[in-house]
RNA sequence: GCGGGCGUCGCCAAGUGGUUAAGGCAGCGGCUUGUGGCGCCGCUAUUCGGGGGUUCGAAUCCCCUCGCUCGCCCCA
């Protein structure tokens, strides 16, 4: 192990992947345009201390996932491991609650010390939206259909959105002790770690993939049944809404997210061919958040989309390479320098140009250049450079007979009105 | 943090104790000193993730370690 190599979990992006994804970034930008959202970027780094009341003490993110140590100050400082509570300090640390409410998006690394898997690692990415001060059942639909469209509009299929009602503090409440009380009664089919959640989170305990918990949990108390009238018909309009808008959605009475914040809405997008890592999409009504790290009582609603997944959903194939339309060929040190000059105004003209500086022959420089799938060569050599012109020679889509021009360098709309024929 | 699988050239790989570690792709050079996509020829791992051990002898067996990968957990 003398090699250096990046930190585990921490991938490189290489050019040809870098390409995929400013497509889908371009593509995000104008989607969130449209809704007329406005972007937002907080830093990585942030006080322990917002996660941890953030986020919730008791999480698995935070009492096991984050990336935090001391500054020269001797400050506890951590790599953002979500997005959501820095935007919530962000927007209250700059006051933009006193100016009505927010509909903001960002973009950006996130950090979790996780064991890599498929489509999880230790830097990640995230797309989100978050909204503020917007409290109804339809702000609700309007932030789950802007994560629906996006990703059906980028082509995804077979997507499942589930969606749930956590109801209110209190709602919970009442739920957990019921639920936590009924668990008990069966503690000897219970292992180590559900004993565990039960202590903690209790409510964690209804999304665990174990088989035998679900079976148990199928005749255990169910949190719809202890929504007060209010949260219940909360959540029926929001899938009178939902069905009115033709989101097509199922309704999971089990999801139940994993950060403390959440209430009333919990929503999930989920595609079956990402292995058991399946959740591109996750977001939920945090009501109490904002008030919680001490800004005005206010209420909030958001969304995060993994990054890795949705490229991981798109595939490869969804992609063309770009390349370059012309390649210079040239022999020598003038023509070099020659070819860095025309280079040099081509691009100025929006060309993507490649420039030869093999000093090769010439049969291996034209093999490049075909291989480099420009549409043009342009030879620049000792003949060229007496007469001080250029050759254009078309590599792709030979149609009309004079496939070869020889132009004057000092002609520079020539040039350029071949190059675009 | 726990479990399964795996680590041989930039990539894909053959090789499972015996003299020089196949092959393919890519790269570079040549056939063809100035003109391409094909073809042919040649070159590219003193070394098998790293360290230690067993052995006359190890990429091949054992131990440790690092990494990758899939799952648990958790989440996007």
């Amino acid at each position: 192990m003398t090699k250096l190599q990046s930190l585990r979990g921490m991938i490189d992006l290489l050019p040809s992947q870098v390409e995929r994804w400013q497509k889908v970034e371009a593509f995000a930008r104008d989607h969130f345009r449209r809704a007329n959202l406005g972007e937002i970027r907080t830093p990585l780094l942030e006080h322990t201390e917002l996660f941890a009341r953030g986020i919730g003490e008791a999480t698995e993110v935070v009492g096991k996932e984050m990336y935090s140590f001391f500054d020269r100050g001797n400050r506890s400082c951590t790599l953002r491991p979500e997005g959501t509570a820095s935007v919530v300090r962000s927007v209250i640390q700059n006051g933009l609650l006193s100016q009505g409410s927010q509909r903001l998006w960002y973009m950006g690394p996130m950090f979790r010390y996780e064991r890599p898997q498929a489509g999880r690692q230790r830097q990640f990415h995230q797309i989100g939206v978050e909204f503020f001060g917007l409290s109804s059942e339809i702000s609700d639909a309007e932030l789950i259909s802007i994560a629906w469209d996006f990703l059906n509009e980028l082509g995804l299929r077979d997507l499942k959105l589930e969606i749930n009602s956590l109801g209110t503090t209190d709602d919970r409440k009442k739920y957990q002790e019921s639920l936590v009380s009924w668990l008990e009664n069966f503690s000897e089919l219970l292992d180590e770690h559900v004993l565990e959640q039960i202590k903690k989170n209790p409510l964690r305990i209804l999304d665990s993939k174990k088989p035998n918990i679900q079976e148990l949990l199928n005749e255990a108390p169910k949190l719809v049944d202890f929504l007060s009238n209010q949260s219940r018909n909360r959540f029926l309009n929001l899938q009178v809404i939902l069905n009115s808008l033709g989101i097509p959605f199922t309704i999971n009475t089990k999801l139940v997210r994993g950060l403390d914040y959440y209430c009333h809405t919990a929503f999930e997008i989920t595609s079956s061919q990402l292995g058991a890592q399946a959740t591109v999409c996750g977001g939920g009504r945090y009501d109490g958040l904002v008030e919680q790290l001490g800004g005005p009582k206010t209420p909030a609603i958001g969304w995060a989309i993994g990054l890795e997944r949705l490229l991981i959903l798109l595939g490869e194939d969804a992609f063309e390479k770009q390349f370059p339309e012309v390649y210079i060929v040239n022999k020598g040190p003038k023509a070099e320098l020659e070819s860095l000059t025309l280079a040099r105004d081509l691009r100025a003209s929006n060309f993507f140009v490649e420039i030869d500086y093999s000093g090769s022959a010439f049969s291996k420089q034209f093999k490049r250049a075909n291989r480099s799938n420009a549409s043009w060569a342009v030879v620049i050599g000792d003949e060229e450079l007496k007469q001080e012109e250029i050759r254009l020679k078309r590599l792709k889509g030979k149609t009309k007979d004079p496939n070869e021009y020889l132009v004057k360098r000092s002609d520079f709309n020539q040039i350029i009105e071949r190059l675009r024929s």
